[in-house]
DNA sequence: ATAATAATTTAGATTTGCCTAAAATTATAT
DNA sequence: ATATAATTTTAGGCAAATCTAAATTATTAT
């Protein structure tokens, strides 16, 4: 496999976790990556001549074959990072996450196999999110947008795809992790904020907030 | 402190490892750095901007203070990451230091110290170079190159600074390991080879071999 | 259906880090 | 001491990744 920049790598990563099936716009990759449209249109050209995305200028981009096997290594190297972080060096679940940014990067194949090996190849983050095995296999998430979820059925929260401090904070004022058993009860058409019930309380979630969170 | 890019960390410790007590030369950094004259001369400018290094046109370079710390700081990565990957990850002593090459650029602080302590503050690395601690101190045994060692002076083999297969099969056919006892009888101007006398016998040394070898 | 709006791309600059070739400076040898 | 050689710096360019502002294309709202 060749050799990506830290740039590409992070473009391809934000392509991933955008992807819902459609094409992800310019527009919301520039907002998850806080640079400029005109800055991905720039990185799609140049993803598009190394054939890991597919893109035709005003219609979005999707991953190919070998961007989505990109992506699943890096996300791979980026869990593993985050379980030993938590694991063997004591970080809390709120700090591994940016730290485990930086380390991704470092490309060295044998290093993140023998890390799994080290770490007795976990199978989930601290997070709850799978880990991608040596082949870029990966357990199947069955899990959908709390936006998504119909009205009183029962779920669990199994992943919160933002993972910035901020979003933890508030997460963790509402008293919501992932295991957090909830049911959405009402839906505000006016601002799409939602009320929902755990098992103590019940709870105003905003838009965004909902757009992060993910259950099964 | 502030955030400083690879490639400015590579000079710093790059003139970290050269410096024998004289100012570093333009030519010898970029033969260390596999690089050009010209660009060592344009990151020169840069440095001395930010107060690194002491620089005057067509006379070398030396760390300022604060560039010495920056090396350490470096350096006290660099050997922890070696000291995790050879004593966690298996990885054999001759491996460790390309992927530590990279992962030492990874700079967060807590990161470092977490990782110091859960290796249990190592005092060595895998080649046994004292790792500096936490402040910035390290254990001072300032070797000194064979080339500089004065003829008859006793001293000990405590360092080889290339590590290439190639130049350990030369010093093993030499008898020569860390520990070895020896003396310099002659310097020979012509091709700067040395005699120099170990306890059995007494070898001619070639520049590029004594380049590489440190005594205390 | 078309005009207004939003999204996207292009054009042209900037910064970092590197290069080659030429000029300037320092070191060396006779 | 001076010519020659070696070293170092300058000048000018290139590629990656970013930006702003302007132009283009797509979407929407009446």
């Amino acid at each position: 496999m060749l050799n990506y920049s830290v740039s590409e790598e992070n473009y391809i990563k934000a392509i991933y976790r955008l992807d819902r099936g459609k094409a992800v716009s310019t527009n919301a990759l520039a907002a998850e990556l806080k640079t400029k449209p005109a800055s991905v249109t720039d990185m799609m050209k140049k993803l598009k001549a190394k054939k890991l995305i597919h893109y035709e200028a005003y219609h979005g981009f999707q991953l190919t074959y070998e961007g989505r096997k990109l992506a699943l290594l890096i996300v791979r190297r980026h869990r593993l990072w985050e379980y030993f972080l938590a694991e063997k060096l004591k970080f809390t679940w709120d700090e591994v996450h940016d730290v485990a940014e930086e380390l991704e990067h470092v490309g060295d194949k044998k290093l993140i196999d023998k890390l799994d090996e080290f770490l007795g190849f976990p199978r989930y983050d601290p997070h709850g999110d799978p880990i991608p095995d040596a082949s870029g296999k990966i357990e199947a998430p069955r899990q959908i947008c709390l936006t998504d979820l119909p009205l009183n059925r029962p779920a669990v929260v199994s992943h919160v795809s933002d993972q910035s401090s901020e979003m933890l904070e508030l997460l963790g004022h509402k008293k919501i992790a992932i295991g957090t058993r909830l049911e959405v009860k009402k839906k505000f058409s006016y601002d799409k904020s939602l009320e929902i019930k755990t098992g103590q309380q019940t709870i105003a979630i905003s838009e965004l907030l909902a757009q992060n969170i993910f259950v099964k």
